[in-house]
DNA sequence: CTGCGATAAGAGACCGGTCTCTTTACTAAA
DNA sequence: TTTAGTAAAGAGACCGGTCTCTTATCGCAG
């Protein structure tokens, strides 16, 4: 004797109407919460809702009204922990103000990037926030800014789309990691980051199209130059895109004769797996090599020794982009801003000497 | 002489129309991929389409074809990297068959998973994936299945919602875990959760409303009880909801004269919360006090010593309940099916004899 | 040469809301 | 008593697609 479980067409207006004894428009006047309506008429209306068990369509609401109170994001990789992180800056942001987010990730994939673009475009977000994973081919975003839907930029800035951009110091932050090995007294050091290029070997900034990572490599180059170190660039690895291409690049640098004596990771994710290398090969840090990692994700305290890292404000980095976003969605004009964290490093115990 | 950023109203179908010289039926026809068109006016219509950037309203077409093409997931804390990689299962699954995501968190709080229901249901998703936070109150995902919309459960099972459920053997592992640490001769042995309960004092299973949390102890009980232990339920720590939660409690736990020569905890997020104020009171694992985690995190192996861990399926786990809701909503009925997956223990060096 | 079926294109209703414009009823000022 | 003014409710267009139903055209068999 249950009740069949569904085949009951959702309730709408009209439905509701027709139980009030009202006007479709009467009804929506009170079930959208606009308009002038009596104390009696709402009443009434509201309880038929109630009895119908009403639920509005937001869907419907959004094609009339052009807003459908969505923020679309874009991210690079929801497993990594720096983005989640961000996500949950974005979210909170958001919900505070009464907006949702619809979530894609690109993979770090131009064209997986693209078409969640596309997708989040087609589904009339109200704005986007992007992690661009490419500088070069930026004609998706360039649409989304140009169809008049407000855009903003996570971590990654692109100096040819003036939009609403939030990054850290990245720059900045690879000279002061490098100068606290260089302090150390290091000059072999390694740079190891995910993104990808042809022929994993690195030539040139100018084949680097992801923004931050380019400002850290520059970075990183620059103070080691400024100590005297030669060719640095020889030290700077791509590719660490997945666990085991991490681990087979780390091994293969680590198996080196002139292997670095310390080296810098570009997130936490390439740090853990350069960690369980280095453990595996039966050798210690700092005694046997030194490690700086970006993001100070929640473990590098616990190893033994704790991480040194760089701190990167990522919550506030998520959670001020959505702001930054939210107050052009809510109508403000303003010129774009570019904003920049302030990093910092927290010196644990993962840093020493250099041992030969 | 730069161009307008914006105002320039999307493109419709009608537009396309006008512009291509055919009806808008035709048009519709041609960029919704369906009914019959002879090959010269599709050209033109694709051509018409391009030169004038259509780009189709998803909304819009939501709304007439019934389907949205998107999965609502609400998960209790996208921090927490359980569920980050569940999502990444649910993402992969789904995007394999064509449908998109929209990630809410309920924070664990039933009225803002509540709400999540109610906003994901208003913008009409295909079907939904949900993380109960609690089994009282489940008139909301009783609406759900009531409207018609297929729903699936992760990693909680509700004994009074028959719909397709994919959780692990938790009472199983928690009697596993325990066992490994009674083996090893403990009989006072903590097991530390996060779920709220009025007081933070166990009492009893009934007070539990989260079912995979009641199995784990359940289990962790019955292997206690069944190795002798007196009255293990005042070993039961509820309440880990945050950092600072844990640590205060972990801190209490630990200070006792009768503390616990070994703890259980019910997840990675708990864990790293305990060794890290292991750590800072210097006490050794497992010298001091041995340790075994549920989900068997990146981070969990490169801590000194590294620690014994019960491994979820977490990504099997997001990947099959979308396939089983994917199933559904491809209209294939069939009785609602509860999967079980298995859990293994992986031993690593933080279980050690007691030592008082 | 007529008629039938198949194919291609057009006309217009519809989805479930919002919103403008119009109508109605009632109060208050002239 | 007439009239202006206002508050409350109704009528119906509209958003941008889909989809059914109708109409026009063409080939081919009888």
């Amino acid at each position: 004797m249950t009740k069949v479980p569904s085949s009951a067409r959702p309730k709408t207006v009209a439905d509701v109407a027709r139980a009030a004894n009202v006007s479709k428009a009467t009804a929506a006047r009170v079930l959208g919460g606009y308009g002038v309506v009596s104390d009696a008429i709402r009443a009434s209306v509201t309880a038929a809702a109630k009895a119908l068990d009403y639920r509005p369509n937001e869907l419907a609401r959004s094609m009339t009204t052009g807003r459908s109170g969505i923020i679309g994001v874009v991210v690079g990789d929801i497993e990594n922990p720096f983005f989640s992180l961000a996500v949950r800056g974005i979210s909170d942001a958001a919900k505070a103000s009464g907006f949702n987010v619809i979530l894609a990730n690109s993979g770090e994939k131009i064209e997986a990037e693209k078409a969640a673009v596309r997708l989040l475009i087609g589904k009339r977000v109200d704005g986007l926030i992007v992690t661009p994973s490419e500088s070069r081919d930026i004609t998706h975003l360039r649409d989304i800014h140009r169809s008049g839907r407000p855009l903003a930029l996570l971590d990654r800035a692109l100096p040819d789309l003036d939009v609403d951009t939030v990054t850290v110091d990245d720059r900045e932050a690879a000279i002061r990691a490098t100068q606290v090995l260089i302090g150390a007294g290091h000059r072999n050091i390694a740079y190891v980051t995910a993104v990808e290029a042809n022929g994993h070997e690195y030539v040139d900034l100018r084949q680097i199209y992801t923004s931050s990572v380019r400002e850290r490599i520059d970075g990183f180059l620059s103070a080691c130059r400024d100590a005297g170190v030669d060719r640095p660039e020889r030290h700077v690895r791509l590719g660490a895109t997945s666990s085991e291409a991490t681990r087979r690049l780390a091994d293969e640098m680590l198996s080196h004769p002139g292997r670095p004596t310390a080296i810098l990771a570009s997130d936490s994710v390439i740090a853990l797996e350069i960690l369980r290398t280095i453990r595996q090969r039966g050798m210690r840090i700092p005694d046997d090599v030194s490690l700086i990692t970006f993001h100070d994700a929640d473990w590098t305290g616990v190893t033994t020794p704790p991480i040194t890292v760089i701190d990167q404000p990522v919550y506030a980095l998520g959670h001020s982009v959505a702001e930054l976003l939210i107050r052009r969605l809510k109508g403000q004009i303003q010129p774009p801003e570019r904003l920049v964290l302030p990093t910092a490093i927290i010196t644990r115990g993962s840093v020493g000497p250099p041992h030969p």
